[in-house]
RNA sequence: GGGUAGGUGCCAGAGCGGUCAAAUGGGGCGGGCUGUAAACCCGUUGUCGAGAGGCUACGGAGGUUCGAAUCCUCCCCUGCCCA
């Protein structure tokens, strides 16, 4: 393995970064493995404790590609002890446990989602619960007194706990030093995170100059925005496009974005130059390029990514006819066989009929009426307000319930 | 260990014996407008029921009462002050 010029690799790594903590530490780092042709460890961990990956953590992922690209030793650390504490990052309250057999799960799933991004052959796969399941109370202790109270609860997101009388458990505070105590045991070089770990990376810095190794380097990436432009992009909140979601729902998930978060998207999920991007929004004031084409192609690009140049066609011109022109309706919806309605005649009232083609999505009966009062569904085009309406089945019908749900009715399936 | 304040719907937060499925705001959903954008306007927001109406719900378990989110007892949880 022959590397680039420490001078080249810089310019990648950077790219994009929020920061590199300390930058000339990193340079010195690059020097010596280049000079050694010895490849840096650069550590990244997660925890499972969601089971499916989002563009927020690819962001990341990205960063960990470009180390990869480098030729250097990139290590995916799953978390899978420190998920039993969950980090309390950004959080205003304690997480609720999760048990084990959800972790392995969940790893499991990871590993596949991530080599989207990462090349497989080249990833090295962790545990940290390989060392620290093994740690006794007598290395805890001695691990803890390397650091002090007051330096962890300067962590702002305890702090703010503290000041609000939101409890925090004594667990908690362990986080971070176990996070640390990884960067010991992998003698970490470099160590990623979102900005949102800053404090966290800091503290593996710090415990392992305590141990006696050379300190890691600290590389942060933005965080990613969710798709309401406000809260970061997770699961729980809902604002997170899936790497599993269909072509068709990433696309549409992206082009129902803000203009102001397209651009964000741009340059943390895509590699276009940053130039460039400040060069459309330009060209967007002057009214030369109408955003929502730079959004469409936004969405192509990010279809590409996970599945394919075919697929991010289709997609986006699926989305045109049938949003935009309105004059059809998406391939991939959900079907019911006419079959299974099991009617002596061929009626049906629209309540039951919606509760039938709905039964999988646990929306209630009252729900699904008010759905109906308000106006929201249709079938074949014609709007249905009445509940209590007979409706015949056909051997082929569409029904609409809002803007994005629809449902086909086949003779048989 | 002692004292004290609390625990209400997705969240924040009012209510403090009947008119409470619970004010108000946020969020969500739906409609209108549009570029499935933002902003804005309107509606809706426990559940079952075609409807009338039922059934669950205000930390948990009991109790008082014709009637409890509201009063009492015990328990669980959290904050703060003191030790």
């Amino acid at each position: 393995m022959s590397f680039k010029k420490p001078e080249e690799q810089f310019e990648l790594i950077k790219k994009g970064a929020e920061e590199i903590i300390p930058e000339d530490e990193l340079f010195k780092k690059l020097e010596k493995s280049y000079k050694q042709n010895k490849p840096l460890v650069i550590k990244a961990g997660f925890d499972p404790t969601a089971p499916d990956i989002h563009l927020g953590h690819t962001v990341l992922l990205r960063k960990m590609k470009h180390f990869q690209d480098l030729g250097h030793t990139v290590v995916f650390l799953i978390g899978d002890f420190t998920a039993l504490i969950g980090d309390p990052t950004g959080r205003n309250k304690t997480r609720k446990p999760i048990t084990k057999e959800q972790i392995l799960k969940n790893t499991e799933t990871y590993k596949e989602q991530v080599f989207k991004i990462l090349d497989p052959e080249k990833t090295v796969v962790d545990f940290n619960s390989r060392w620290l399941s093994k740690l006794s109370l007598e290395d805890i202790i001695h691990l803890t007194s390397k650091y002090t109270v007051a330096r962890i609860l300067e962590r702002d997101d305890f702090t703010k706990r503290y000041k609000e009388g939101i409890s925090i458990s004594m667990h908690e505070l362990l986080y971070p030093l176990m996070q640390g105590y990884d960067s010991i045991a992998l003698k970490a070089d470099v160590e990623l995170g979102g900005t949102d770990q800053k404090f966290n990376l800091l503290v593996g810095r710090a415990l392992q100059k305590e141990y006696g190794q050379e300190p890691q380097i600290i590389l942060t990436m933005p965080i990613l925005e969710g798709l309401d432009g406000v809260n970061k992009m997770s699961k729980s909140l809902g604002n997170y496009v899936g790497v599993y979601d269909s072509p068709s729902e990433m696309f549409g998930k992206i082009m129902s974005v803000s203009d102001e978060l397209m651009y964000r998207y741009y340059l943390l999920l895509t590699d276009v130059s940053e130039n460039e991007i400040e060069n459309w929004k330009k060209e967007v004031i002057k009214g030369k390029i109408n955003p929502k084409n730079l959004k469409i192609k936004l969405g192509e690009m990010i279809v590409k990514d996970f599945w394919s140049e075919e697929d991010a066609k289709k997609a986006s011109e699926e989305f045109e006819s049938v949003f935009s022109r309105k004059d059809s309706i998406p391939e991939d919806i959900p079907e019911i066989g006419r079959g299974e309605f099991e009617l002596q005649s061929n009626k049906i009232s629209l309540i039951e009929l919606l509760k039938k083609i709905t039964s999988r999505e646990n929306i209630s009966s009252s729900e699904l009426k008010r759905l109906v009062k308000s106006g929201a569904v249709s079938i074949n085009g014609e709007k249905k307000n009445k509940i209590d309406d007979n409706i015949i089945i056909e051997d082929e019908m569409i029904i609409r319930i809002g803007k994005k749900r629809f449902y086909r009715i086949k003779k048989d399936k």
